[in-house]
DNA sequence: GCTCAATCTGACCAAATGGTCAACTTTGTC
DNA sequence: GACAAAGTTGACCATTTGGTCAGATTGAGC
């Protein structure tokens, strides 16, 4: 009538994977992922165990096993989300130059995007009502996150390698440039009259988004680091 | 048992605002604003027709009187938030000055988040579905919209005044950075600490838009167009 | 003031849904 | 191979919820 207290945990003697280890990690990735699926295309009010069930192919009752509320399921999910979300600006550093980290860390939320779709929508989700389940992580892990880059967005300024700019609302902006390539695929799909967004679509935006940051900040790309996502023409400054 | 057909047609004497008529009126709008709140706030699937009749200080069952399922009343506060949608962009034609037609619409989207943060989520919360219930107008008008827009902006480019870029994107994302603003302003807040957004969030939002698509279409802003939302320093080009 | 249609509403219902449970099977361990 | 723990699952239940309805009330037109 339990289960749960074992996950995460590994048996004491390290990679012994037994028939009964293997096979719940299994189920447990499975649940998670047509969990993330579901919850994405649904919303938490509009998914039921039942069909994440179905598409898990577990019967309801085993999912309940796992994860013995939809609300607990529902916030693993996010877990494992949330996890994933600022390790992608790792390369936001002092050191680094900041026309290659902005260029990356945009390549690497447009990749997200592409890559991880669901999972851009679960959190979409999640925020647009309000973030009842990840309001104290904001608080707390993206409060620091964005509290150390814009220190390092600062001190580029301070160096001279860019103009000032509001580094908080860079990064909203970001963020939201980005992710819109997951979280409103369908809209652009619908203008677009595209049935699946095409990878040039994926650079068109990168391209557009890395040339907005980069003007803004008032960064020359002396050494073309963005040359070949552009899709336009070349710049033409008068 | 019927009263919806009558929604939207004034009474062939003009402006005889019967006592009835007038109570048919407020009701339906009492509810209509009451359901995009709660909508907003919880999904189409969160939201129950209790809620909205509770918000709106009316029985449930008067609500369904007026509208005949959850769907339809829906249905009704969408089609409210798409008719103002697109009206935004009127100005951006052939005639204007490229720098003030980018600079008036991100004012008047950034405006817009600001004042009706609910209209904007009810419709982001449709997208982030997959636009159920409103595909067809994404198809038809929204599509429409950005190749008529896309027109004039390849227009200004013909004619030097501004870098080619593509324009459905450059839609996409200017949508996304200044709807973010209502949609994701939970995380906004968590993230800079802030109880509320503060008009000064608004303008530094809409200053770094505008300086981000300017920069983007390589426009100089040699008007000053936008100098009094600029928070940050001038522009320090070398 | 009478009539009728429009409006209102408390009470009710069928369906959906999250969650439980008891019985059953499988697996690891001694 | 026996025992206990983990895992499995069909059947079941309480609650929520969208929607209905019959009867009461009100306002407009005469």
């Amino acid at each position: 009538m339990k289960g749960q207290e074992a996950r995460g945990e590994e048996p004491s003697s390290g990679t012994v994977a037994t028939r009964r280890l293997r096979r719940r990690l299994d189920s447990e990735a499975r649940i998670l992922a047509a969990a993330e699926q579901i919850f994405a295309e649904t919303g938490f009010s509009g998914a039921t165990t039942a069909m994440i069930a179905a598409k898990a192919r577990l019967p309801k009752a085993n999912v309940h096993y796992y994860f013995r509320t939809k609300r607990q399921l529902y916030r693993a999910v996010l877990q494992r989300i949330l996890e994933a979300w600022l390790a992608s600006g790792d390369g936001i550093r002092a050191e680094a130059d900041p026309a290659t980290a902005f260029t990356d860390y945009i390549s690497a939320k447009m990749e997200a995007s592409r890559r991880q779709p669901y999972a851009s929508k679960v959190f979409a989700n999640e925020i647009l009502h309000g973030a009842p389940e990840v309001d104290d992580y904001l608080r707390d892990q993206v409060h620091r996150w964005v509290q150390e880059k814009a220190r390092v967005i600062d001190r580029w300024v301070a160096e001279g390698r860019m103009r000032p700019v509001d580094a908080p609302h860079l990064f909203f902006v970001l963020w939201a440039a980005t992710q819109t390539y997951a979280d409103f695929d369908c809209q652009m799909r619908a203008v677009l009259k595209r049935r699946r967004l095409t990878p040039g679509d994926y650079a068109a935006g990168a391209a557009l988004i890395t040339r907005m940051v980069l003007g803004a900040c008032g960064i020359r790309t002396g050494n073309g680091a963005d040359r070949r996502r552009v899709t336009q023409g070349p710049d033409r400054r008068a």
